[in-house]
DNA sequence: CCAATAAGAGATGAATCCTTCTCTTACGAG
DNA sequence: CTCGTAAGAGAAGGATTCATCTCTTATTGG
């Protein structure tokens, strides 16, 4: 008796299999529909995300996505926040500032996605409203972390190789404001070559001009 | 009688006055829409530009463009085509190379307007359908014409400020690349410090490090 | 002066999409 | 086990906009 009342409630666990969660909740709810809204971002771009397409991604319906955010503008903001959190860059560290530099700019398909979608969304209209400019959206994901960047220079500067105090800051940015524009202008990964360029004919002899005596 | 039977159907001509045409036709009324089509770009951005928008700023109805662009990409593209065509910018002739690189770098302010206007337009969804990047479509509104920077090299190439044969392309390529990231970046127009810095930290050591012997 | 053409104005159909709302049902706290 | 909460599914309202179509009338070539 006790047994087919319980079958009738939870066929499964007649089977003698686990009970299996069918309705996600919370936290794990949430991060799935992020993750959703931040892939549709990155295929079909801000203009051609719609509500519906990011619930059915998520495998859920739209109700539940308005629940948590009042419109699709904060849908993706927070997507885009949520990106930037979960997805921690890693700083190469191979013992020499050319080394690291060419790392840095090489393995930089992860960044370039994030990057361009990003700015697509931004130029789509979704900052028409906020009033932001692109390199503060980039800014505010970057805000908390320290900068990439500032580690390998310290390192740099500690094995003597440039001297901080001196150099000045253009050319320290510069050839991630390259790697910036190329993936911009062309959607695509940078070329090693073009990195070696950057590295080999614009960055390197800059530094080497400003050696520390 | 001849007068009166004029009068009737020219009343502006008995006045004396030339006849005053009160419909656009042809190639004026086409450069209207297509002005108008880039104003809207410029002003509001592809996602907000509408069919009855364009047409409303040219003082028309959408029916005249239909009878040009079979739709709004089409429109659209061709209102980039004519805007390359019909804005072309003065090259700087300051004779001296960083001369020539300050003033180019700085004025760019309406080249910035148009850039940042174009971009907008890809990312926001305009090229999705013809798969060209950015960069392709900088390409072909820049296509005939020789590039705006050829000529001030050339010449200090001739003064014997550079050697074309032996300095890197990145090099001459790298301030242009600056100033479009930093457009993209900030939708503003680049301080003057920033356009010196480039020129004086970074552009001209490089160019002194290659000068022909 | 006539007739062909296209401008000007705007109505309309169709599609898309944001947002709200309803209803059923799984989940988890107590 | 019970009950409140929210998930899941999807219908529906409302707004926007692309694209087509109709109708009147100015313009121009012949």
């Amino acid at each position: 008796m006790q047994a087919s009342l319980i079958s009738r409630r939870y066929p499964a666990a007649m089977a003698q299999q686990a009970h299996v969660r069918q309705r996600r909740r919370g936290e794990e709810l949430e991060a799935a529909l992020l993750e959703a809204a931040w892939q549709e971002l990155v295929e079909v771009g801000f203009a051609r995300l719609t509500m519906e397409s990011v619930a059915a991604r998520a495998k859920t319906g739209v109700a539940v996505l308005y629940r948590r955010w009042p419109n699709k503008n904060d849908l993706v903001l927070a997507a885009i926040r949520y990106y930037g959190e979960t997805r921690p860059v890693e700083i190469p560290d191979t013992g020499s500032l050319r080394g690291d530099m060419i790392a840095l700019l090489g393995n930089a398909t992860n960044a370039r996605i994030g990057f361009v979608t990003i700015i697509g969304a931004a130029f789509s209209g979704l900052l028409a409203d906020t009033d932001l400019t692109p390199g503060q959206v980039r800014e505010q994901i970057l805000a908390d972390r320290p900068l990439w960047t500032d580690q390998i220079f310290a390192r740099a500067h500690e094995r003597g190789e440039i001297d901080l105090e001196r150099i000045p800051p253009v050319i320290l940015t510069m050839p991630f404001d390259l790697m910036r524009h190329d993936m911009l202008m062309t959607y695509q990964s940078i070329p090693a070559e073009r990195v070696l360029a950057i590295v080999d004919e614009l960055f390197m002899p800059l530094v080497a001009a400003h050696r520390p005596k």
